[in-house]
DNA sequence: ACTGTAGTACTCCAGATGTAGTGCTGTCAA
DNA sequence: TTGACAGCACTACATCTGGAGTACTACAGT
């Protein structure tokens, strides 16, 4: 077992495009060395086994889609209005659009989570953790709508995204049912 | 070649849970052979090639998602209020996730269509169609909301049904979100 | 010089493919 | 009724690919 945290993170973050690209299944020790630029048998070396990659991986993922300081910061200014929330939203889809490998391997796990219990547990703390969270900083920045517009934000722009991600030609104009959406729900 | 039309059926329907339960990596024509219980080389026998099965496999989903003459029929009758389009949204969320391998199979093959350009285009005018169809059926029967109520709706029942299929602690009050979304959105 | 990591090279193994070949069954005509 | 034929079910096999794991060598930092 090797312990170079630098490289550790590397492979992670080959293995999270590797799910995005090929799919829970084609995760292997030996695409992620490959992706990785790295020479065969160090993805090995460095995970005991595939549920130790796998969860290791979970946790790499949300640690890149946390969004950063400045951006969580912004909230708390400006007004708190609706046209506020509109910009939010619409940042926030693109934020992820821009790391797409990051919600396809989130997709990814989620199927993979079926069949491990384990890991259906470790991403079920995280998500719900995670929209909480959302509704927490809503709440007390003021803006408008209550907890559950945040989880119907939550699930329509998640699908929405995944569209924009997979068959980006169903719907042409995302950032009008965005705006459209905020409108209706706050 | 061979053609007996209920044998690639059959092989076709064990495909769609090979599809949901391994992802498309996993989708083989030995897996396929092994879960319809049928002979090692069936599948062989019956598809040229695997583009061949991802291509009928999506048909197939397709065939089976589309609700049936009475469902349909159903919508045509009884007051055109938002109880009516609560209790439709109920039953075509439980509809859909009474059929579970069926969108996983589908979310499998638009993750699949990434990599595939003929699948995506496939994908792409069948959703784009299915979601028409319900725009034209849900103005003409005079329900509530206008064609982005439409749209919207399936944004986040979507995510919504994926959410009870792969991680169904994260909401555990599905049916009380879809009644808030519709309140709030036609 | 020692320790630990990078990198290499192999052996083993599992599973997938495609096809050739055999036998069964249903159909049609004499 | 029977015999020939066609199409399908099923079996078996030869081959191929690619991954796992590990032992081994090389090298760099202390």
């Amino acid at each position: 077992m090797r312990h170079n945290p630098t490289r550790r993170t590397a492979l992670l973050d080959a293995a999270i495009d590797v799910l995005a690209r090929d799919g829970a299944r084609g995760l292997t020790f030996r695409a992620v060395d490959t992706h990785a630029a790295v020479p065969t048998g160090t993805a090995s070396n460095y995970f005991t086994n595939r549920d130790d990659l796998l969860t290791q991986v979970a946790h790499r993922v949300y640690e890149r889609l946390t969004p950063d300081a400045p951006t969580m910061a912004a909230v708390h200014h400006g007004p708190r209005d609706h046209t506020t929330l509109t910009r939010l939203m619409h940042e926030l889809v693109d934020r992820v659009t821009a790391f797409p490998s990051g919600h396809l391997a989130l997709l990814e796990l989620r199927l993979e989570a079926t069949r491990r219990p384990h890991l259906r547990d470790l991403l079920t703390t995280r998500i719900r953790a995670d929209v909480d969270a959302n509704i927490t900083t809503h709440i007390d920045s003021g803006l408008p709508g209550d907890a559950t517009t945040v989880e119907l934000l939550y699930l329509a722009l998640n699908w929405l995204i995944l569209e924009r991600l997979t068959l980006p030609d169903v719907f042409p104009d995302p950032h009008h049912l965005v705006t459209e959406l905020v409108r209706r729900l706050a």
